[in-house]
This record gives C-alpha cells, structure tokens and sequence, in this order.
DNA sequence: TGCTTATGAACGATTATGATTGATTGTGGA
DNA sequence: TCCACAATCAATCATAATCGTTCATAAGCA
C-alpha cells in the first residue's frame, strides 16, 4: 500500500467514524505501528487530524461540546445579564408568570424579597424558585421531557385561573416581520396565553435569536417588549419601529 | 475504547440526562471506576462538569439546587417492597393516580413496561415518571416547600378533569374508628378528591402508621384497600372488619 | 554503485489503566 | 440527636498500553 493510499485511507476513516485507533489501522492496513504513527504524525502537521492516546480524532471539533453547548450553558454570562436587566421591571408584590427556559430560569435568583407569587410551567425552576422561598404556582400538565415544560390542554386551563402584573418569556426567535416564534406549537400557545393575560409581556433573548425564525409563531413583535443584548445598531433601528426595545446596559 | 470517546460518551450521556452516576458509567463503558473518576476528574477542571458525590451533574446548575435532596428514606426497605407489592395491582394501560409522597414513590420502578398514564401531584414523582419513560401529567398548583406536594384549589380544579382506573394514596396514620388521616387538609383534600375519582384505591402505609391518628381525615378505612407490612395479627383482626387489609408477603 | 526515502523492529520513556488502601461522607435505625 | 454501616472518595502502586527515538534494512531512482 502507498503511502498517499494508507493516508487517504486513513482520512476516509476517521471521517466516517469520527474517531480512529492505532491497533486498527495496524489491522486494517498491514502496515506497522511505526509506519501508522508516521502516517498520523504527517497528517497531523497538515492539520488534517489530531493525534490523542491511542489514535486520532477530527482536528478542531472537540466532540464534546458542542451537545453541552447549545443547552443551558450557551451564552450563560449573556441570559444572566439578560436576566438582571429583566428583574429591574419587576415590582414588590407583583404577580408573575415565568415561562420555562434557561434565560427565565437566570431570572430567579433576582426574584427574592419581592413579594411575590410565580406562576410557572417549567419544572427546573419550580424548585429553584421554591428554593428562593418564593410563592410558586406550578401549572402543572402534560410534561415535555426534553425542556421541562408542561404543556398542552390542561396548562392552558390551569393558566386562565390567573391573572399576571408581569409575564418574562423565552424565545427562540424575533424577526421584524414574522414576530416571536419557537419550535413547539404546544409551548407556543401557552407563552401566547401568558402573555394575554398579563398587563405587561417582556420576551427575553440572547443576540443568537435575532432575525430567527422558529417553526411556530407566538405572537407579533409589538405584544411585548423585547429584552436583548449584544445587537447591532440597524437591526435595532428595524426592530424599534415593531416594538420597545430594550438593550442590556453593560 | 478511546480516552477521547469515553470523555465524549459521558458528556453525551450528561447532557441527555442532567445527571450521571459513576456506576453507571463503570457499567456501561466496562472501564473501571478508577479510570471513571480521572475522566471526570478531568472533565471538571476544563468545565464540562461538576462532580458531586456520587456521580457528576452538568455546570452552573448546581447553584440553585442543591437542597433537592430527599432525606426522608425512614424504613425505606419495608415502603420498597410495599411499593411491589402494591404495583401489582396496576393493569396493563391503566390510568392511574399517585399521590406525593415516599412510599408511592417507589412504586415508580416497577411502573414502566406497562403503558400505562400516570397523574401526580408529586414534584419529586414526576421527574422519576419521566426517567421511566412514563407519560406523565402533573396536576399543577401551590407547592409544598417541605413535601414537593402540590395542593389547593387550581390541583383541584385540575385533577375533576381526570377519571382513574387506580388511585394509590401515601397516608400518615390508620385507624379502625377514625380512617385514613393525614396532618395537611390541604393535601387531605386531594387524596380525598383523587380517591372519588378511581375505580378503586390503595392506600400504602408502613407499620409506623397503624392506629395513629393525624389532624386531617382523608376517608373512612371502607373506602380504599390498605396495603402494609408488619402488622400484629390483633390489630390486623380489628381492622379486617372495617376494610380488605393486603398484608406484604415476604 | 551511491544516494535518498520508506519501512519495521527494538529500546527506554511516558501515559493510561485497574486494583488496593485508608480516609471521608452519606444513610438507616435507635 | 447519636452510632454503626455502607458507599464513595483521593491517593498510591504495579501493570499494561502507547509513545518517540534510534537503528538497520529494503526499495526506488539516477
């Protein structure tokens, strides 16, 4: 086998598997440890690959974070600040319905002393809030159990028992023209009611969601104010004729 | 297996499910549990994890909620194998009510496999339901700090929405004159409510319950078939006249 | 032939692993 | 609460796997 051939080989299988052993290139080649560990060190020079212990991985692409990465921990520092921002509007003794997320969730720790009572669907942040010592309704309903969120007839039942000074809601997405959206309808229709039946709507966002447009629409931009951070000046421009905008102070 | 690929899989296996325990990752990568220990070792300090004893949990979450932790595991042997017990007498596709609390708790294990639509008023029930793959309806309202029980009027409202073919009741004392007893009325209100709602209903004790009487009464003992464990026969006999006792076969 | 390059084997050095130990922490029951 | 027990922990050590280096041989080419 040429060397070329055992080299794109080698590059051919490590695309497929995303990972490849020294013992199985040993294997699968004929050829000896010390000619694979050329071959590797070679394409490792060329940014090809990476060596780790044991065999190669695909250069740059450490497998392991981009799964963790678009979760909660995504833009973490940014929801926080987000999430401070946000708790300015709230007032003593407020009525609250806080949806379920990641960046609503970053609101609570700036809930307490306030006097509240929290209406939430999410299950994460009904035991954060408890754990705050703060009055928390749950709606209770049909549990999502990738995001937490309960959801479908009996939220939107449980929800219309209430009325909000305040509703903080999570989005997936704004755009100009096509308003908030979000990838379940389900969820869609309980921020949507939320958001009926509060005096006051502030939908919060990362700058990842500006000019994105997700499977469902919960509402036009001018229902609620829009919370966010890190966006530039002109799409801001285009937003401000919609809605209230409201930029993270930094 | 690859260094790189064990610390990928635990990361994969972390983000799907929040939590992983080192056992479980000894089990299911055949590594051992020092080699477990250095990965996660490993994984914390370039912040993919936090270790907690026992096992790791995803970054940043931990802040909130570290005061979950159930400590109420009194005489947990004897509520497991109650819980067994009482598992068998759920049907294939039942619906099926189970009240907050520990003993029903455990009943959860031996629920899945069984098609079955489970409605809870228990916080901690409904995160174990869904581990299980279990569809799972919460019925929402005011939470309970102490027990992760929801009560009051919106848990009512929301479980006259349901029928149950089985009702499964955690109960704090027995009583041949005075029934079923419990210390919250609120929470007597809901297994009360969610017992008219079944074809037929369970109420799980320990032996610590028999002859205690509690502030709020949930029912007559007639109304529900008593399950326990470690009964004199004396007290059995009195019982027997009042309602069906299932004593726990060891 | 003489020169270069690729290869394979052998070496000690390095790294990962698994088992063991005693210390620490959590749990169950009085 | 307290104590006894079990689970988990960090640290250590011996072993196995992998590493980079060196050297000798083989192949390709003028």
């Amino acid at each position: 086998m040429l060397t070329n051939e055992r080299h794109a080989y080698i590059l051919r299988l490590l695309d497929e598997k995303q990972t490849v052993k020294i013992q199985e290139l040993v294997e699968s080649t004929g050829a000896s440890e010390s000619t694979i560990r050329r071959d590797l060190t070679d394409l490792e020079q060329s940014r090809k690959l990476e060596r780790v212990f044991g065999g190669a991985i695909l250069p740059g692409q450490n497998l392991l974070e981009p799964s963790i990465k678009d979760k909660s921990t995504q833009f973490l520092d940014e929801k926080i600040r987000i999430a401070e921002f946000a708790s300015s509007f709230v007032q003593q003794g407020d009525s609250v319905f806080l949806d379920a997320g990641t960046t609503t969730f970053q609101l609570i720790p700036f809930l307490k002393d306030k006097d509240l009572v929290v209406v939430t669907n999410g299950l994460t942040l009904v035991e954060a809030l408890n754990d705050q010592g703060i009055t928390t309704y749950l709606t209770g309903g049909l549990m999502k159990p990738r995001t937490g969120a309960f959801v479908g007839s009996h939220t939107i039942q449980a929800l219309q028992n209430y009325r909000f000074d305040i509703c903080f809601l999570g989005i997936n997405g704004f755009h100009a023209d096509y308003g908030y959206t979000t990838p379940d309808p389900e969820e869609a229709a309980v921020k949507q009611l939320a958001s009926s039946l509060a005096k006051k709507t502030y939908a919060l966002a990362d700058h990842s969601k500006a000019n994105k447009i997700s499977f469902a629409k919960i509402m036009d931009l001018d229902r609620a104010t829009l919370i966010v951070d890190e966006i530039s000046k002109e799409a801001n421009a285009g937003l401000e004729k919609k809605t209230t905008v409201k930029v993270v102070d930094r």
